[in-house]
DNA sequence: TAATTATGTTACCGACTGGTCACATAATTT
DNA sequence: AAATTATGTGACCAGTCGGTAACATAATTA
């Protein structure tokens, strides 16, 4: 009783969270508005309003969807028991290109990364910042599962180099240029694990005085 | 014959590029429009078309002017000789935290470099690639002055850096926290000085692998 | 001083925005 | 089948957007 009608709330509340999703991927938070999305998925704007209370309730029932935000295990890349089995070098380089891998399928995702540092005080704050804020923390598990400690700023090199990691993919999603970089090429992502793998093999050989 | 006219065409265009970075800095560029400038410089928009031919053109005026650029010397924020008589680490240290500064004087500056991220096909483009591009080349400069390398991903590196920069100094503009540092507080800053300083000792330590 | 040019002002245009309403039509209940 | 509720549609509002034209006034030249 609820597969062909032609008038159905649930099946019209999807296809307008599907058609936020759609807007955000393929044109940013620049071109998301009521009419946008009243057109885009083909319904009448009253319905947002009727359902969803506005623009900011629409988004926010967005953002409750998993659909635009990664799993703790495609971070990972793999089982968490061969995960906690490589050394704090190889777990940071998985993270990074995984979280990478995981931003580059959901161009919303990172649409809405863009968004919230650029709107002052806006819908997003709700939106992202505990999202955010969880994913860190999971890094964070992730790489204290461990005893090794790099120094007293791992906190500030992981922040460090995930701002790096965010600032780049969202330079790659919209097709602007950093540092003379062509984010488009994988060759490119190549050399900047490089640089990754360089800079954590430096921070061994501080543990590692001597060489062997 | 210029000083008390009532009507002064070079005194109005300088109102209006005013106005931009007034606006620019205050609320960003979602809220830069004709109108808006037209409103904040007290002045008929119709001036704004005549003048610089639209919004493009106006912003691109702009973008021709000094005030919103920091120069070479601030960035280095010593006399030549004395930067390169610096170390590497500390010529990247020294370079990180001036150019951080430079932006946090210079919050137009930063609101343009989101808009760039967020806005795809877009005025900003001819705007800013350029200027990112000399300013990454300033920098380049300054580090290859010296025969020292860290690695043969040392543009990679720099480029890793100047987008966590980049990336941290726009959340702090946009009071957006990230891995729940506090980036308004100097102590957060700090701390994060003292991870790059860990970044670049490891660094170091690969090249002299005894210590002495 | 008179005529001309440059500068500033005002009113208006069509298109779009977010938002609300009354109404039509389908689905459910009685 | 009739009445009622839920869902979808269209018209409309005030406000803003970028953009243009006609006009007024000041500065400059003749």
């Amino acid at each position: 009783m609820s597969e062909k009608q032609v008038k159905n709330k649930e099946q019209t509340m999807a296809r307008i969270l599907v058609a936020v999703e759609e807007i955000l991927a393929e044109e940013g938070f620049g071109a998301l508005g009521i009419n946008r999305i009243a057109k885009q998925a083909d319904v009448g704007k009253a319905l947002i309003y009727r359902y969803f209370g506005g623009l900011e309730g629409v988004i926010d029932a967005y953002g409750e969807t998993d659909s635009f935000w990664p799993t703790v295990h495609e971070i990972r890349g793999m089982s968490k028991g061969d995960f906690v089995a490589l050394s704090l070098k190889d777990r940071c380089k998985t993270i990074f290109r995984n979280f990478r891998r995981a931003l580059k399928k959901r161009p919303h995702t990172v649409a809405i990364y863009a968004w919230e540092m650029v709107e002052k005080n806006d819908i997003t704050k709700n939106l992202i910042a505990n999202r955010t804020q969880t994913s860190i923390n999971v890094v964070q598990e992730m790489l204290s599962e461990s005893k090794q400690v790099y120094s007293k700023y791992d906190h500030e090199m992981t922040a460090l180099l995930g701002a790096a990691l965010l600032q780049l993919t969202i330079r790659e999603h919209m097709k602007s240029p950093f540092a003379g970089m062509d984010l488009d090429s994988e060759k490119t992502w190549d050399r900047i694990e490089g640089a990754l793998d360089t800079i954590f093999s430096g921070l061994e050989a501080l543990h590692k005085p001597q060489t062997s």
